[in-house]
DNA sequence: CGTTATAATTAACAGTGTTAAGTTAAATAA
DNA sequence: TTATTTAACTTAACACTGTTAATTATAACG
């Protein structure tokens, strides 16, 4: 029965294919500007040929920021493990957040701003991936909470202040790239020291 | 001579009149899902007609976003005439700025997250209404800090991590309208306390 | 009235996402 | 091996999109 086992192997490498075309494409010209011919083109396959494994344009704009989250989920454990100080992991946390939109501002933007917008039930429901982000963001607050760290007590609240903080001046930095920012990498710092100082206070 | 003023206030009128039919679209469908003939239906022109206005879909939009920043800065110069503690105007500002983003959540992810993708010479070049916002917020922060209540000094910087906290809350709660965010007005003014706060210390 | 300028329209082009029907190729059964 | 069934893929088509060029209607002027 290796035969089925082939063929499903060969289906799911056919999927891969598509995904990372598409991404390419998303990432390079802007998901409105990429059209389903354009990804078929790429791949070698007719338009039609894609919509036997998604099911339109927008699933496969959430297949692609699906993977760009686990990435980011990744970096972020992987950070948590080496670090011990709460408020130290908190931010360390949020600057690699930023760090990783202005690395990939393409994809961040799919992600966290183009995406929802197209489906709006979906990005943060149970069990995604973005619920998982948020999750570790949660868990890390918690923990500088428990340590009577800061000054507000509310875990839910706490963690909002600092994803809105994160998230502002990561599309700010991306969105007007022109405009005379403080130094990059001061104002990151600057803007994370405050939010949490605030947090304290 | 009173032919041409005529004609030329016609002119005008039929320009705002797809102005506000544009906007009203916009505003309720969202760009992406307005046609050129949508609008043109509703105006009762055709189509075409419209290119003589404007040069394209893009322009019209360009026309709406500026007359909604020119909205938001209204709001908040009325504000700041109405009050005199510099960290109270600010903070109501803050307020001010988030629910306009609220209240348009089209025209403001239009202005400050879509056009500055696609182009990248407006939103906050010399002169533009957008630069005009910015240095409203220039002017507050530079009182407060004036008034020796903030600790960090520099103008540029605490402006722009004032903008980054409001500028992501807002897209926050317009992009993930499910999430099960803290009472709205709530988690606004933590927002904005905690970063105030931030700054003082 | 006839002429000229201007405003608005019709028809068309090249492109879009997507569906239904048709074709090809591969795996199974005889 | 040959016939049949099944899965994979493609072709053709639909109803749209933004936009341009050519054309017609309308109003002002000599």
């Amino acid at each position: 029965m290796g035969i089925k086992e082939r063929r499903a192997r060969e289906k799911e490498q056919l999927r891969q294919q598509i995904l990372s075309a598409a991404r390419e494409l998303f990432v390079n010209e802007g998901y409105e500007n990429v059209s389903m011919r354009k990804i078929a083109n790429k791949i070698e396959y007719s338009p039609t040929t894609i919509y036997l494994y998604f099911k339109d344009k927008t699933a496969l704009l959430d297949s692609v920021c699906k993977e760009t989250l686990l990435n980011l989920l990744e970096t972020l454990e992987q950070l948590k493990r080496d670090t011990t100080d709460p408020v130290e992991t908190l931010r360390k946390s949020g600057r690699a957040y930023i760090e990783f939109g202005l690395k990939y501002p393409q994809d961040y933007k799919l992600t966290f701003v183009v995406r929802p917008q197209f489906q709006k039930d979906l990005g943060l429901e149970e069990g995604s991936v973005g619920e998982k982000v948020f999750n570790y963001l949660r868990e890390m607050v918690s923990e500088c909470i428990r340590q009577q760290i800061f000054g507000q007590t509310d875990v839910e609240t706490t963690g909002q202040v600092m994803w809105s903080a994160v998230h502002g001046v990561t599309l700010l930095l991306i969105d007007f790239p022109d405009f005379p920012w403080t130094e990059k990498d001061e104002l990151i710092d600057t803007v994370i020291q405050t939010t949490i100082a605030g947090l304290k206070a």
